[in-house]
DNA sequence: ACTAATTTACGATTTATTTCGTAATACAAT
DNA sequence: ATTGTATTACGAAATAAATCGTAAATTAGT
């Protein structure tokens, strides 16, 4: 019954979530200048995708104050589990090992990073 | 000085391109016959998406005959290179080791395919 | 040549997303 | 209280993406 849809952000709003995934609690004026620094948009262009973020369920917003603060309202790592599936589904046939391969082809990773991912290959052996 | 810039697929374009992907070269009503397995849309949505992406230069088209034939213009490669590197980028803070990982644990992956992996990294170790 | 069937071209509409200006509101400082 | 400053609310405009109807063009069948 959950009836927990998922949403999908949108390129901006995703932009928004990363900086508030970053803080617990967050200001609008906060994420803007974040965002400000590579990128150029106005303040109320800002304000109004948190707004909306907000109606979508995407943010949490404690308006009690003049000055109203937002929370992510949807996880960092549930939205990654998502948009990674979606995209293993739509590009990769449905084949993470396929993703897999492309992503540490093209991307060098440290020793330590390979140590960690050869972790994980051998507690996925074991089942 | 090749000036090749890239060109992000939309959603629906993404659609058509997995199947041009799978074949030579089509027509439009193969492509739309495809798509309408999955989805409920008119023949001429996908005729009007594949003129605009010809026009963007994501596929290339024959109009010698009647029935135009395309071509993916875009491999399959590099575009699933692109995309992967800019979901590291905007939704794993550039570590596609966190990809990888977040791959790995979400989906299951068959022994032979864990074998596939282990190759890899098995490479990438020796270096 | 005529008709029917298929395809492309064109353009309009709809929907989603992004952007920002202006007004209203709340608070702080004097 | 009045003024200034920062904030939110509202709504509209701009842009991008997806959809489809209708007309024109091309080909095949008769």
């Amino acid at each position: 019954m959950s009836s927990t849809k998922y949403i999908k952000p949108t390129e901006s709003e995703l932009e928004i979530l990363r900086v508030i995934w970053e803080k617990e609690s967050v200001s609008v004026r906060e994420v803007h200048e974040e965002l400000a620094k590579t990128k150029d948009v106005g303040y109320t262009t800002t304000l109004k995708l948190m707004q909306i973020m907000n109606e979508k369920g995407l943010v949490k917003r404690d308006d009690s104050l003049k000055t109203h603060y937002y929370q992510a309202a949807v996880s960092k790592e549930k939205t990654q589990k998502h948009l990674l599936g979606k995209m293993i589904n739509t590009l990769f046939g449905g084949s993470s090992t396929e993703l897999v391969l492309q992503a540490l082809g093209n991307h060098k990773a440290s020793a330590e990073e390979l140590e960690e991912i050869q972790k994980v290959l051998n507690n996925l052996k074991k089942q």
